[in-house]
DNA sequence: TGTACATCAGTGAACGCGCGTTCACTGATGTAC
DNA sequence: TGTACATCAGTGAACGCGCGTTCACTGATGTAC
């Protein structure tokens, strides 16, 4: 019996999300090719245009150039970031162990969006300076989230913003510099996967530690 | 009245020494670039020559690729690392505020090292595979050494070695870290070096304080 | 609904350029006698 | 000390290649009537 055939989704498309669908497909090869160890001063744009299948002039339909596309994935690596954020507040806490489970949903959310990470973790004091201080101004944005959400949860409530902050630009930092770590280990390598696991609990806990003790350095005395 | 003019150096130079001279020169062009803003995988072999003003060709006397002379860079900015340990140690430490004082000294020998700091800081996570991973050791090696000062200061004697170096590998990501901000900073910029200072100073007192209550994570009993 | 025209995403040829690397060379430095 | 030869750091021409960007184009999709 003959099925009946759907019709290529390419011929369901309008013009406009088509093109929307190229535009996506050159952000896709990026990410790829950066993620195959590539740094992102390394691409070229015939390089980009040929993973993703297109003719190199197709570039210019959607881009000025690499840097414009190098800053969409920064801005999209940003929102997912965030996300990592929003999805921990509805998770609500574990009542037992916070940090290492923690550390577990984060590094389960690196695997989930390798790419994403690489990019932040890399290029973030490595590329060009224009894409260095997109994903810094993107890093700070997290980081007042972070501490925000800190704020809300109470803890520590006697401090200062700014000091909730530093605390959180010392865990991201830690995080970020963790996700590169766990991103560089050849697959299968679960024992070292493990001791770098345990490292980054341990570092967290020592951050939480101190942050439990912080005195509060701008606050109102003279 | 005529002066008795030296002959120039290059006449007095042996062939070998003049050799090393242009090595050095290579090696200083790249560290120059780098610290232009290229990132490493940026760098052409023929952008070294011309800022080192040989033809392209002589690099091959000196290096086999740009990746060889980019493992000795490293080499010589895990050197210049472990002589600011050396020399703190000389120094032996001031008795107020040890940390803001630390910071000082490495703020200025940062700022009298540009150079290495940059590659450091930005090839550790961005650059090639292959002097990423040199970095990672030159750096682990540091964690070492410096934990390893940290002990014969008696500081946190009961702590076996491991957690002494969980507590150092915080401190440098931090550090390094900061290098890299540091060295972003447009001159001049007086204002902003010292809210970052302060930032600094706040994350290493923190790391401090959590180390100073840390209990040993993989101590003797079960 | 059908037709005629406009739009525009993607094509393909072409350009000049800087790249890494090869090769034969030059001429000052080093060595042997 | 003087001479004859070997070494080799640096030169300069040449190569084939991938690069970014220009341009005129094609033909399917979209729009106006």
């Amino acid at each position: 019996m003959a099925k009946h055939v759907e019709p290529l989704p390419v011929a369901v498309l309008s013009r406009s999300e088509r093109k929307q669908h190229t535009r996506e497909r050159l952000r896709e090869a990026a990410l790829d090719l950066l993620s195959r160890g590539q740094s992102f001063p390394g691409l070229s744009l015939r390089e980009v245009t040929r993973e993703a299948g297109v003719v190199p002039t197709a570039f210019y339909r959607h881009f000025r150039d690499l840097d414009e596309l190098g800053l969409s994935l920064v801005e999209e690596a940003g929102l997912v970031l965030r996300r990592l954020l929003r999805e921990a507040r509805q998770a609500g806490l574990p009542t037992e162990d916070i940090i290492r489970s923690s550390v577990r949903i984060y590094s389960a959310y690196v695997r989930a969006h390798p790419r994403q990470f690489r990019l932040a973790a890399s290029e973030r004091a490595g590329g060009s300076p224009l894409l260095r201080q997109a994903i810094r101004s993107e890093v700070a944005h997290f980081v007042r989230e972070m501490a925000q959400d800190l704020r809300l949860l109470g803890f520590r409530a006697d401090l200062p913003t700014a000091d909730l902050e530093l605390i959180c630009s010392l865990v991201v930092n830690t995080m970020l510099g963790a996700a590169g770590e766990i991103l560089d280990l050849p697959e299968g390598q679960g024992q070292a996967a493990r001791e770098l696991e345990e490292r980054f609990v341990g570092q967290l806990r020592l951050i939480f530690l101190g942050a439990e003790r912080w005195r509060a350095t701008s606050a109102s005395g003279p």
